[in-house]
RNA sequence: GGCGGUGUAGCUCAGUUGGUCAGAGCAUGCGGCUCAUAUCCGCAGUGUCCGGGGUUCAAAUCCCUGCACCGCCA
């Protein structure tokens, strides 16, 4: 651990099954954990950042099946639209997990054997009807007229053998251990769902397939005619990703502070499967899971058969990556459900990043190119208003650490774009326009530009957690030389880390505006 | 059916333990500036705080009830 570090910060997204075209909803996730990941480096966090993909199964099996290729294949190929997504959305993890890697087999086979060592897996017999697609079972009364209650399509009746996780044992301390931390799952109307669902039994957890059934899975270890089955599988990433069983030292320096951030579909297995197979290995649960909401696409749900379903690809395309991120961070609390729609989407746009971020940024740095031929000029003495403008940003400052916290991304986004508003109104009150037109106005006109620019350096300092590309760009332009990725929230975040002296790009609009007019035709 | 939640300006929502709590942003209207991506700044509203009843000196805030919507489980 390097010695200026806070601690440690782990922080996953879901393994996405690979079968999958990205939606607007893996984006939303990734974004977010990446958006949390950059802003803990910048506060000097020792921070690892896990995603990856869900490759066993019988979908992928039966996918490949009919493109007539191994699975295996089958994934590599897959895999990729997930992997080019992200680079396209300057995601930063650290580690990027397959579950058909070799380093995540062995540790799902070692916990297997260990659990069923001690005696925590059982061999039993199972009936009950089986959903095909939906690669589950369900007993009589669950059943919806004959029918899977999931996807109401044909079930069928199996009697099988199959190997049970003893997870009824840790009902109670399960209970107890939500009930002791409130902050382990999140939103808190999340917890409560699961503290109601835990007021009923809980029943063992079946945690194998037959082989006859499905092949393409990991191998029970102690029974090779059985896979297991694929959420138990796919939970143990979070810990194989980060070298439980391989690099002792890493896992235990990151295991402790690991916050999984989840969508809300998921959330049961997530809060209760895996706290409880942590439990039986002798892990501690994650710090923190946090279920987010869902996107509606112009007030509809997404769904493949009305064809509305959003390509983050197509949404860069049309908007850009940073705009994109912008949004999704900015126009839902996270943890409540929104609506994507592409009015609200320029509107986000034109106001927050075109004029008010923009716009700013725009009539500063002109100003220094006209008045000063683009050389940060030197401030003299400070008067009230200029002290009003740090005042404001170190109010921003000392909020977000605990917004971020929160996983609050609006309020954060919110907080910072005070700086900007008030360095609009700076610029207007203190009208460097006027300053310019006497000479003995000069000390005065430094002074202002200065403040203005300062600002702009904090504004991209803080930003460049939500948008990368944006900050970079306004952090060179600010003829800054230093890397943006190495700055640190405590000491850069001080007033003044602006040098005189320095060169002013000239500045081409960070967001131009949209015209809603044209805007009718491309999308 | 069981458990939980929500209902506040045109829109999206803030409103700790009941007493300047009737608010913010956006949208709308008016005024100002001209450095800037016709951008920015200022000002101005509008609300039976879902309906009804109750507790209290005092309720958007607590209790009861009705209606509407949502989530989880069944």
């Amino acid at each position: 651990m390097c010695p200026k570090s806070k601690g440690t910060f782990y922080i996953t997204t879901p393994i996405y099954y690979v079968n999958d075209v990205p939606h607007i909803g893996h984006a939303y996730t990734t974004v977010a954990a990446d958006v949390l990941v950059r802003f803990k480096r910048l506060e000097g966090y020792q921070a690892f950042f896990l995603t990856g993909t869900d490759e066993h199964g019988q979908k992928v099996e039966k996918a490949a099946q009919e493109r007539g290729v191994d699975p295996k294949v089958h994934c590599d190929e897959m895999v990729k639209r997930f992997q080019s997504l992200w680079r396209r959305l300057n995601i930063s993890n650290d580690d990027f997990i397959r579950t058909t890697e070799d380093r995540h087999k062995k540790v799902v086979q070692k916990i297997l054997q260990d659990l069923y060592d001690r005696g925590e897996i059982y061999q039993a017999s199972y009936e009950g009807w089986y959903c095909i697609p939906c690669e589950r079972f369900w007993t009589e009364k669950d059943l919806t007229e004959g029918k899977c209650p999931d996807c109401l399509r044909e079930v069928v009746e199996i009697s099988e053998k199959n190997y049970f996780f003893r997870m009824s044992q840790y009902q109670s301390w399960l209970i107890d251990h939500i009930e002791k931390n409130d902050r382990f799952i999140l939103p808190p109307s999340r917890r409560n769902e699961i503290l109601g669902f835990l007021q009923n039994p809980l029943e063992d957890l079946c945690i194998s397939r037959p082989k006859k059934r499905l092949k393409w899975g990991i191998e029970i270890p102690f029974d090779p005619d059985y896979v297991t089955y694929v959420w138990f599988d796919a939970l143990i990433n979070y810990v194989s990703g980060i070298g439980y069983s391989s690099d002792n030292p890493r896992f235990s320096d990151f295991w402790p502070e690991a916050i999984h951030l989840i969508g809300k579909d998921i959330l049961t297995t997530h809060t209760v499967y895996w706290p409880t197979m942590l439990r039986g290995i002798g892990l501690t649960p994650p710090k923190m899971v946090f279920a987010h909401g869902w996107w509606t696409v112009e007030g509809k749900k997404m769904s493949k058969s009305l064809q509305n379903v959003v390509e983050p690809n197509r949404l860069i395309d049309t908007y850009g990556v940073d705009a994109l991120r912008y949004f999704l961070m900015r126009e839902v609390p996270f943890g409540m459900d929104g609506d994507f729609s592409h009015a609200t989407m320029v509107h986000r746009i034109n106001s927050d990043l075109a004029n008010d971020l923009g716009n700013l940024f725009s009539r500063a740095l002109s100003m220094v190119i006209r008045y000063f031929d683009g050389i940060i000029p030197v401030p003299s003495s400070l008067q009230e208003i200029d002290l009003r403008l740090q005042e404001s940003s170190a109010k921003v400052i000392a909020q977000l650490p605990g917004q971020m916290n929160d996983l609050a991304f609006n309020k954060a986004l919110i907080t910072l774009w005070e700086i900007v508003s008030a360095s609009n109104k700076y610029v207007d009150e203190t009208a460097p326009w006027s300053l310019a037109k006497e000479e003995k106005d000069r000390p005065r006109l430094a002074t202002v530009l200065y403040q203005t620019l300062e600002a702009l350096r904090i504004i991209a300092l803080l930003l460049a957690p939500f948008m990368p590309t944006t900050a970079e760009k306004m952090w060179t332009h600010l003829g800054m030389e230093s890397n943006l990725w190495e700055q640190n929230l405590e000491a850069d975040g001080n007033w003044g880390g602006l040098k005189p002296g320095g060169k002013i790009v000239k500045p081409t609009p960070l967001f131009p505006r949209i015209d809603t007019t044209k805007m009718e035709k491309k999308i």
